[in-house]
DNA sequence: GCCAACGTTGGC
DNA sequence: GCCAACGTTGGC
């Protein structure tokens, strides 16, 4: 099983938004990078654990947990000329992004925000940390992963 | 709102 | 294949 960070605008989608749709379960829809792109098609299974995090909006950090309930399939937005996600490049016949399904599993109380994480060396090697990291979908470490849980009881 | 860092595009 | 220009990300 892997670990994983998945960023999130939460102007666009909130971890609270997962409460609102049936089986708390949200496609991870818009994912236009092929590194994190990869990463969702070749590595993710299901069971995988996901940190969701706030970018942009304060505070920013992890928020909560989810777990991958379905592996990699063709994100149809990308085929939507009046979708933002829209990419004229790919057709049906060639299709280019994908996504996941994820299942909400925690909401955190508090949740540990990016200042936090920079303070801590055990979490220094976190993609977030990294200076113009942008990868919106990043590996974690059990050893980080596992840490920030205990953080966050 | 600013702007550095980054990924992508497209002309050559 | 190179690389300048451009658009986007994301912390502050």
């Amino acid at each position: 099983m892997k670990y994983w960070l998945m960023k999130t605008e939460p102007g666009t989608f909130s971890i609270f938004d997962f409460e609102k749709l049936p089986n708390q379960t949200s496609q991870w829809e818009g994912i236009r990078n092929y590194q994190a792109r990869n990463f969702m098609r070749d590595e993710m299974k299901i069971g995988d654990k996901v940190f969701i995090y706030h970018s942009v909006v304060e505070p920013v950090g992890i928020f909560g947990t989810a777990t991958v309930i379905k592996e990699a399939y063709v994100d149809y937005f990308q085929f939507d000329p009046d979708s933002k996600y829209y990419d004229p490049k790919a057709t049906p016949e060639k299709p280019i992004w994908q996504m996941v399904d994820v299942k909400l599993e925690e909401i955190f109380s508090q949740p540990i925000t990016l200042k936090q994480i920079k303070e801590i060396r055990a979490l220094s090697g976190m993609g977030v940390v990294q200076k113009g990291s942008r990868l919106s979908i990043q590996p974690v470490k059990k050893e980080e992963w596992d840490f920030i849980l205990k953080l966050a009881q």
